[in-house]
DNA sequence: AGCACGCCGACT
DNA sequence: GTCGGCGTGCTC
């Protein structure tokens, strides 16, 4: 008896082991580890997906096993290496295998069972609630069932199977369909001629005429609208067997139209960080980081290098931070590697993002260029991986698994060989570690391409213009270079990390402030539809006229987003065209690709935006760019703030001057003194990283040590307390004394949406004690209100 | 996580 | 007596 281990498709902790499953006879043959399969699962057999994880062979067992009950697909899904992955993940990340594997996969394979039923029997003694479903039910043929919408459960179908009155079918039904096309092609030539000589047929001849001069098969929709006629005249077609047509699968294209990018010629600098890149490849040399500055030419490296291995017939995975925001790149690989090249990010498609991963999986795509989950791509022999501004916290996963796209693309090409090259101007302090410790190696650029120099950066101290009377948002050197940049002709960009208009709104004779009812937050005022916004759980509520509190008219607003910008440009530069990116401009599909096209081809000549506008894009007649508050990430209560100020600012600064034309950057700041606005301004990586990781080491911070976040949530605040206090205790008596345990407090925003958070931090290296503690607090979570979850070194600690 | 089973109170 | 609410325990 052929018995096969399967991981089913169930995130629940309960069930994270592998289950036995007998093969039957007729799938003996297909049957692979890596592939996907349907099986019979709980008492009441509801059908669902699982993969293969191991066949045997059994004589005799005491055990019954179910039987396997179909095949999901031809081929296998997750090849050996992606199995191997998904056990790392498990172990890494306090996920269940289930999880790691079925976010490996596409989420858009999942399956629906479906339930038809038939009455064969009026003979019958049923309850009221059956006898209301049976009235729907017809003799004559199956009706589909959706146990949603009806009143009774699974088991009452099945008993009402069980006394004879029903019969049902239960199958599956994938939830995305293949696209396919119709062909049309000749069938029988001889009859075709009949058709061609019958002058009663007029419409009919120019089809086969038609066909016959293109001698192969011709899509039905391309005749339909070459020769204007309609689909009956080739169904008469069909139906004489003249010609026949034939179903063909299409893969949904995702990126159709692109223009050839023609193979730019290397500089000096680009070809010796390739020679380097291979060099240290060769010498066994896993990891290189590239630490290039902003506009140096790094998408010309990444092109490179990617051609260099598809020669030699090995894929390419290209990762860059959400790709949608990045038209650029898609062009530019797109275009110069053609039908080569699958894109895979999070505005596709359902059926688009299938199709494009199939045609990976397959080998018809060599390269995918695609955000965080395409790390996971299942190239036909995968040897290189590229992570494009690897310090951005998109390839952090906040769902589960909470894996670093970092960390996973670095376990792949260990295990394939492969090479895995890192880039940014503003390398995470963890990867230059790495570098420092001679884990990985280093090429660092520091020219940009062309003609373009990097900008003048000036720190404009806001205390100093609130003490010269000026209350305006802009400071007077930023309002003059802007009014200076439009008399030219020239593009500005303003970046300000908040969106809507005001932050706050509060009263000024009581000190109210108003708040989100669910949560934790002060509400946001948005101008454009004149309501606070809480932007935690979207509520909207009307702006008070008369304090709640104290019922005074004093109601003034605070703090300014992005919304408010807009109307100041709007009103101190009357004639401006203002374009403003942000959340709540870009929310419908394909606006973000039409705003920036806008500002690109300069139909605007101020672009507004939050962090979105802060990377990858690439404008020639922006020359000036203005940082309308710095200190709005640096004083957040977070280890890495001062990174991430850095890093945001240098990456804002890079906006600036692309073209020929040297550009100007204005950082506005309460702190012009702090570290990392200093050294953002003349763009001194390495300064910035000594003082950094000295700050690390003393505070015993990452990448000294593993960082692992637990936050725990319920609506039930007394009880929340009281499991944290008691899962903090349990956590204390196992894990050794090196161990620091941080909290359990409220956390940085204790209540969101009606749900209490308190979190809590362990600093040390955590990986061996992981079982340990996902034992514990599952056992002290399990019967209580209490939901977790538990990061290992997340991105933000907020 | 589902889902069934089973025990207990409410109600035709 | 039957309906249905939720606590408990299992899933090859």
């Amino acid at each position: 008896m052929i018995i096969a281990s399967v991981c089913v498709d169930n995130p629940s902790k309960e069930i994270d082991r592998l289950f036995d499953y007998v093969v039957p006879e007729n799938l003996k043959e297909q049957i692979k580890i890596g592939m996907r399969v349907i099986v019979p699962f709980g008492t009441s057999n509801r059908l669902i997906q699982a993969v293969v994880l191991d066949i045997k062979e059994e004589q005799e067992c005491e055990i019954v096993y179910k039987e396997i009950y179909d095949i999901a697909d031809e081929e296998v899904v997750l090849s050996n290496d992606l199995i191997q992955l998904a056990y790392f993940m498990k172990k890494n990340y306090f996920c269940t295998l289930s999880e790691a594997i079925f976010s490996i996969l596409p989420p858009e394979v999942h399956f629906k069972e479906q339930i038809e039923a038939r009455l064969i029997s009026e003979n019958y003694d049923v309850s009221k609630r059956e006898a209301k479903f049976l009235s729907m039910l017809s003799r004559e043929k199956y009706l589909k069932i959706d146990l949603s919408t009806i009143n009774l459960k699974r088991s009452d179908l099945i008993s009402l199977k069980n006394r004879g009155i029903i019969d049902l079918k239960v199958g599956i039904r994938q939830n995305t369909s293949k696209k396919t096309i119709e062909l049309c092609r000749l069938k029988d030539l001889i009859k075709a001629d009949e058709i061609i000589n019958n002058n009663r047929l007029k419409q009919q001849k120019r089809v086969v005429e038609y066909l016959i001069d293109k001698g192969s098969e011709v899509t039905l929709s391309q005749i339909i609208e070459e020769l204007e006629c309609t689909r009956s005249v080739i169904k008469a077609l069909v139906d004489k067997e003249v010609v026949e047509i034939i179903e063909k699968e299409v893969y949904r294209d995702v990126a159709a139209d692109y223009v050839h990018y023609p193979r730019h010629s290397l500089t000096l600098t680009q070809r010796k960080a390739i020679e380097d890149i291979l060099s240290s490849y060769k010498n066994g040399r896993r990891v290189t980081l590239i630490r290039g500055v902003t506009g140096c030419g790094k998408t010309e490296i990444y092109l490179n290098l990617v051609e260099h291995f598809l020669n030699q017939d090995y894929g390419a995975i290209v990762l860059v931070p959400e790709i949608s925001l990045t038209p650029q790149t898609v062009e530019r690989f797109k275009g110069r590697f053609g039908d080569k090249v699958a894109i895979l990010h999070s505005r596709l498609s359902e059926g688009e993002r299938y199709d494009e991963w199939r045609r990976i999986s397959r080998g018809i795509a060599k390269v995918v260029v695609g955000a965080r989950s395409a790390v996971f791509a299942p190239i036909v022999n995968l040897k290189l991986i590229i992570i494009d501004e690897e310090h951005e916290y998109s390839y952090k996963s906040e769902l589960n698994p909470k894996y670093l796209t970092k960390d996973v693309a670095e376990f792949r090409v260990n295990l394939l060989d492969g090479l895995l090259v890192l880039g940014s101007a503003t390398p995470s302090i963890e990867s230059y570690y790495n570098v420092s410790k001679g884990h990985y190696n280093l090429v660092e650029i520091d020219e940009r391409i062309g003609d373009s120099t990097l900008p003048e950066v000036k720190i404009v101290d806001m205390r100093n213009e609130l003490a010269s009377g000026n209350k305006l948002i802009f400071s007077r050197e930023l309002y003059n270079s802007i009014e200076e940049n439009l008399r030219n002709n020239k593009q500005t960009i303003l970046f300000l990390n908040r969106r809507g208009y005001s932050t706050f709104v509060s009263c000024r004779q009581c000190g109210y402030v108003c708040k989100c009812s669910n949560c934790d937050v002060s509400l946001t005022y948005h101008i454009s539809s004149n309501t606070l916004e809480c932007h935690y759980c979207g509520q909207k509520v009307n702006v008070p006229n008369l304090c709640p509190k104290c019922g005074s008219k004093y109601i003034k607003y605070f703090g300014a987003g992005t919304e408010k910008i807009e109307q100041e440009v709007k009103r101190l530069f009357s004639g401006a065209r203002v374009i403003r990116m942000d959340m709540d401009t870009t929310r419908k599909k394909g606006e973000h690709e039409r705003l920036y096209r806008l500002f690109k081809e300069h139909k605007a000549d101020i672009l507004i935006g939050t962090q979105m506008i802060s990377k990858g894009m690439d404008f020639k007649n922006v020359t000036l760019v203005g940082v309308i508050a710095a200190d709005t990430t640096l004083n957040l209560p977070d280890f890495r703030a001062a990174e991430r100020t850095f890093q945001l600012l240098v990456q804002v600064a890079g906006r600036a001057g692309r073209g020929t034309d040297k550009g100007k950057v204005i950082i506005q700041t309460y702190e012009p003194d702090h570290y990392s606005i200093q050294l953002a301004a003349v763009q001194n990586y390495n300064e910035f990283y000594r003082k950094e990781i000295e700050i690390r080491r003393l505070l015993n911070n990452p990448p000294f040590t593993d960082l692992t976040y637990f936050l725990f949530t319920s609506n039930r605040e007394d009880e929340l307390i009281k499991v944290c206090k008691l899962i903090e205790y349990n956590i204390k008596r196992v894990l050794p004394k090196d161990f620091t345990i941080l909290g359990p407090t409220p956390n940085f925003i204790s209540k969101i949406k009606n749900t209490y958070r308190w979190n809590m931090v362990i600093k040390g290296n955590i990986i061996n004690y992981i079982e340990l503690i996902d034992k514990i607090i599952y056992d002290n979570t399990r019967s209580t209100s209490v939901k977790y979850s538990i990061d290992i070194n997340p991105y933000s600690l907020i």
